[in-house]
DNA sequence: AACTTCCTTACGAATTCTGAATAGAATTTA
DNA sequence: TAAATTCTATTCAGAATTCGTAAGGAAGTT
C-alpha cells in the first residue's frame, strides 16, 4: 500500500511517515504543493493525505488539479483547526475526509485505513494460502502452524502476493506497491526479495507456493498451474 | 488516560489541568464549547469534564451534540448552579454525573475515577504480564514481588505498553499517548526511555518482557513468540 | 548545591536493503 | 540439435537504516 503525504512542516512530516512506514506503508513526502501536485499525477496512490497550507501551491489548488485529472484516489485532509467553514468547501472538491490539527496519530490512522477498506471490496484481516496464514493487524505470518519472522519489506511483498493470490503481479506492479518513488530504473531488487521469501516461505514445504511467471512476474498460488 | 476538561475560566482550567496531570492523566483543555465539541468528536477520551455555563455554545448543547454522535464517553458536568431541576435534565441528556462548583479537587477526582472504573470493563486497575505487576491506581509497579521507583514518563510508558500487551506498538503511537503530539519525528526519546525501562524492569531477570520489533516499534509481552 | 527528571545528541553495533556480478534455466534462432 | 539470446536465480559486499547505549545539558525540586 502506498501512501503520499503532503506536508510542509518538517516535524509533523517526519512524525507521520514514521508511523505510517511502522504500520507497513510504502510513503512518498512531498514538502509543498507543486512537488506532491507531480507526485500524486506521476504515480498510482492508495491514498493521499493532504495539508491544506502549503507553500506553492495551496492544497485546495493541490486538491482541485488531482481531481480534475479524474483520479479516484482517497485524499484525506488536514486542516487548521479554525477552518470549519473551509471543510465543507474542500469536501465538495473532493476530498475524501478530513482532520484538524493537531491531531492523534492514531486518529489519522483510523480515518486513513477506513478510506482505504472504502474502495477496496473487502478487505480481509487474515490471508490464506493453503497452510500459509497471513495476519495483516499484527503483520504476523506462519506456514504450517509455525511462525515465520519476516523483514519489514519481505513482509510488504508478502502480503502483496497474497493480496492477490492467483493473480500474476509483475515486477513493475511489484515495485509500485511496495516500493516508494525512489525505485524507477532497472533493479532486481524484486527478483532478490522473492528469493529471501522463498528461503523463508518455501524451503522445507513440499508445495511451492511463489512461483515465476517467465516474462510477466511472480503469483502465489496453492492451485497447480493456471 | 485521556481527559478532556472543557471549562472557560483560566484560573479553574489551570488549576484541574494541573491536578489531573499529577494524577498521571493525559488532558486537553477547551476554553469554549465548539472547540471542546470539536475535540469530542474527533478524539477518544476516556472521560469528559464540562463545565455547563460556556462562550460560543453552552455546555448543555455541547453534551447533546456529543450525545447525538453517539459517544459512550464519560461526561461529569461542572456547574455554579444549584438548582435540582437543571441536574435531572442534564442527566437525562446522557451526563453521567454532576459536581457544583466550588469543589475541592478531590472530590472531582473521586468522581472522575468512579467514572472512569464504571465504563471500564477492558481497563482492570491491576495490569499483570507474568510477574510483573502495574497498579493503576497507586501508579505502583512490581517485578517478582520487587517494588520498582519508575518516573513519571517510565510509568506511563510502561502501563501503555503492558495495557496492549502482545501487540506491537509504533514509535509514533507511543509517542502520540505518553508525550504530546507536534514530537520532532527524528527524535529517538521512545528509545532512550525503553532504555530505562529495560534496566528497571527487565535487567536481572531472565525473561526480558519489553521486546524490539524491528522496523517497527516496541511491544510488551509474556508469550515465547506470537 | 545536590538531586531528579526529562530530553537531546552522538556514535558504535546490528540488521536490513540494494546493486552488481555470476551462474543457471528457458526460449528462440540458426 | 547446437548456439545464441533472453530471462531468472543466487550470492555477496558495501550502503543505508535502525537500534542500543552513554553522556550531558536544561529545568525544576529538595
Amino acid at each position: 500500500m502506498r501512501i503520499l503525504l503532503v506536508e510542509d512542516e518538517e516535524k509533523v512530516s517526519r512524525f507521520i511517515v514514521r508511523g505510517l512506514v511502522a504500520e507497513g506503508f510504502a510513503v512518498d513526502a512531498a514538502a509543498d504543493g507543486p512537488r506532491g501536485l507531480e507526485l500524486a499525477t506521476t504515480y498510482n496512490y492508495d491514498l493521499i493525505i493532504l495539508d491544506l497550507m502549503l507553500p506553492g501551491l495551496s492544497g485546495t489548488e493541490v486538491l482541485r488539479h488531482i481531481r480534475r485529472a479524474d483520479h479516484r484516489v482517497p485524499i484525506l485532509m488536514l486542516t487548521a483547526r479554525d477552518a470549519v467553514a473551509d471543510k465543507v468547501e474542500h469536501l465538495e472538491a473532493g476530498a475524501d475526509d478530513y482532520l484538524t490539527k493537531p491531531f492523534a496519530f492514531a486518529e489519522l490512522m483510523a480515518r486513513a485505513k477506513a478510506l482505504l477498506r472504502r474502495g477496496s471490496v473487502e478487505r480481509p484481516n487474515v490471508l490464506r494460502v493453503t497452510d500459509l496464514e497471513i495476519d495483516r493487524l499484527s503483520q504476523q505470518v506462519k506456514r504450517a502452524g509455525r511462525r515465520i519472522e519476516l523483514t519489514a519489506k519481505e513482509y510488504s511483498l508478502l502480503e502483496y502476493l497474497a493480496a492477490n493470490a492467483g493473480r500474476v503481479l509483475s515486477r513493475t506492479m511489484i515495485i509500485d506497491h511496495v516500493w516508494d518513488q525512489s525505485f524507477d530504473g532497472a533493479t532486481n531488487i524484486v527478483d532478490v526479495y522473492v528469493r529471501h521469501l522463498r528461503s523463508k516461505v518455501d524451503d522445507g514445504h513440499d508445495k511451492k507456493l511463489i512461483r515465476t511467471v517467465r516474462g510477466v512476474g511472480y503469483r502465489i498460488s496453492d492451485e497447480a498451474d493456471l
